[in-house]
DNA sequence: CTCCGTGCAAATGGTTTGCATCTTA
DNA sequence: TAAGATGCAAACCATTTGCACGGAG
């Protein structure tokens, strides 16, 4: 299924199919957390030891930049990369960085009621939104 | 006017109110750009020279996780800062890197409706939209 | 067989930090 | 005058890059 996109988009990028490539599309495939490209690497490794870190990097750069099949998502200083490209937002926890998805037909309709009004043409678009995780709101402050 | 408001903002927080932090502050309000840290420093030194870039970087953060009178938008790996308050979203243009505001008060209803009725409590928001700018979608490709 | 992609290590560069000095309250 | 802020330079660390080797087409 997925790898047949990820073939084909690289084909028509003309960029070659390579071990690596496809083991990162599934484990970000596969991953339930947003992973950071260190992360991510650590993930890969576990059954693929020989992946360097570097590739991680550039293989994600390929994705995002000339691919167009991931998104980063910059918190502090560290890029973290989602795969799915359904229409979604994002939560961001101001306290622990956690990232969680929200999808949601009302929002896609606000979005695109929204970009016409304004007479937009957007590429892509980024929606944080920060707000205490559940698992921080519990922590009782000092 | 805007320095009494960081001037209180500084007390409440125990903080001390120094010529840095005025003038940071000054030159963020003054700012049509949305500078970066480096780029906010090259425009203080014109005038006081003696500002290091370090100091910047630490009333710059002092801002926005203590006082949260400042905002930043990062691309790329590089924080650019907003002290707008009032709501607003932000265009980037995918080529050059410009950012640009859009303030308008469909947007804003649209985004009251939207959180209330999910349930949101955010403590803030950052809406990045991905769009070639005028000046780049002027220039030809090769 | 030719290049593109990878792995390694070193370089890069925006940001942070340690510390001595200066300033605010 | 004591705690906090600044300036400088060095350290940090996520990411990128140069280069030799290996593998895809």
């Amino acid at each position: 299924m997925g790898i047949d996109i990820l073939k084909s988009k690289l084909k028509e990028h003309g960029k070659r199919i390579t071990p690596q490539r496809i083991v990162v599309y599934n484990t970000l495939k596969e991953s339930t957390i947003h992973p950071n490209a260190e992360e991510l690497h650590q993930e890969i490794i576990k059954k693929h030891p020989n992946i360097s870190l570097a590739t991680v990097y550039q293989i994600l750069n390929l994705f995002e930049d000339e691919l167009r099949i991931v998104k980063s998502i910059s918190t502090n200083h560290i890029k973290h990369y989602d795969i799915r490209s359904e229409f979604h937002i994002h939560t961001i926890c101001p306290k622990c960085g956690e990232i969680e998805d929200i999808y949601s037909d009302k929002i896609k309709l606000f979005w695109e009621n929204l970009i016409e009004e304004l007479r937009l043409k957007p590429e892509d678009q980024i929606i944080k939104i920060y707000q205490v995780c559940s698992a921080c709101s519990k922590k009782k402050e000092i």
